[in-house]
DNA sequence: CGCAATATTGAGCTCGGTCAAGGGGCGTGG
DNA sequence: CCACGCCCCTTGACCGAGCTCAATATTGCG
């Protein structure tokens, strides 16, 4: 289990309060534990490797530093849908209940920041400005869930690869290029379509002009304004 | 705006206390507002109006004492998602933020308890159990949320409805029978399908003699083993 | 009881899935 | 530095679940 895992592959303790360099002033976790001197523990996983599982007890909040995760939930038959992308600077596995919903794996090695969720809980009890952050973060999960529920209840193939282009060009473009971390299966995964769907829409894409390759997964948009008409 | 229609229409304001006759132990706002002496008002709203807009400030939080609430959002073009129904004692437009995410409307005749979304705030600013209480609702939203995303993503037309189904079966169900408070275009719009496909979904479990009719919104379960069978 | 709204059913079509066969880029090792 | 090999990605051909369009059939409400 992760307390092993934690055991045998712990890198770094620190009290937080340096920031994740690129993340200085609007830092999740800073914000919440910076001043309440919270304990937290650097931690690499591998490609694949999977963080947690659905289900298992929720016994730390994670903050990607560099790497990226994704959190999904899988049907009895494997059939697998990805709700989220946890990019470098965001928090997951952030819950109110005893559990989490989602599993998490990190898709390429990525190293994470943890502090156990009993201590936030606790600083949660004592300081309201921790305890509104916390529901903040919570409420920004959801925003996206609800965004992705439409996405996935009622966009075509296109509208959804235009969405996710969007989406990654926003959260990881550095000077007009992204680089993603995914393959066209977790895309696929996120987007409630199979990895060809994907394909063959990029593929589009590519042929219109809209975007560049440099490398399947090295990406420029040209034409974000076409790519929003896309979008729905 | 809201405001106008609340001086047209608002039927009774009352010291929150008394709980809706139902939830009397569970109840989400009695938890909330009992012991903080909130005021909240009553108002009905009729069948397919409009509660609150997408985008809109969300000034209100709200509970349903009677009747159905949908919350959705709209494509330019008209193609609907909703997100949640929101059935007798359900809390229904909270927001972190400041303004809803989700338009709501009544599917049918419904009766409303609201509170300013400040006092709520100024509650949870004062008192850690609210602020706690309010992030475990959005939490709960979250969940229902991520549910929904594997649903939509990846479940087949049949499994889509045995789930729905077996989500009113446990909401709503009184002595086995269940009184669908929605037409077939809500429950497709809610579950990614056309009403068409949701109709031949349910005739066909109706032929298998998983469920039973007493007009086309009276659906009584006879066989939930199976029907959790085709869930997946 | 009558009628307008809602639901069912049918027929044909289409978008995205499935299955299958190459192609290419990246990392590794020589 | 280059070549090799393994994924990953692309592309093609075909298929089918669910959508669209259309014609009844119910039903619940006045």
């Amino acid at each position: 289990m992760l307390t092993q895992t934690l055991n045998t592959q712990a890198i770094n303790t620190q009290i937080v309060g340096k920031i994740a360099p690129g993340h200085p002033v609007t830092d999740q976790f800073g914000a919440i534990t910076g001043h309440v001197g919270l304990v937290a523990t650097e931690f690499s996983y591998r490609k694949d490797e999977e963080i947690y599982g659905e289900d298992e007890p929720a016994e730390y909040v994670y903050q990607v530093v560099s790497g990226a995760v994704s959190s999904y939930k899988l049907l009895s038959d494997g059939r697998r849908q990805i709700g989220a992308f946890h990019l470098p600077g965001d928090v997951f596995g952030l819950e109110s209940g005893p559990a989490h919903r989602l599993a998490a794996e990190a898709i390429i090695d990525t190293t994470v920041r943890l502090v156990k969720r009993a201590s936030l809980e606790k600083a949660a009890g004592t300081d309201v400005q921790v305890a509104r952050k916390l529901w903040a973060m919570t409420a920004s999960e959801l925003r996206h869930a609800e965004d992705h529920m439409l996405l996935l209840g009622r966009k075509t193939a296109m509208e959804r690869v235009a969405t996710f282009l969007l989406e990654m060009d926003r959260r990881l473009a550095v000077a007009g290029m992204m680089a993603l971390p995914m393959c066209r299966r977790d895309i696929g995964d996120y987007l409630g379509l199979t990895l060809e769907t994907v394909s063959r829409a990029l593929s589009q894409l590519h042929a219109q002009g809209i975007l560049g390759f440099s490398g399947a997964r090295q990406i420029v948009l040209r034409n974000r304004q076409r790519l929003q008409h896309l979008d729905a």
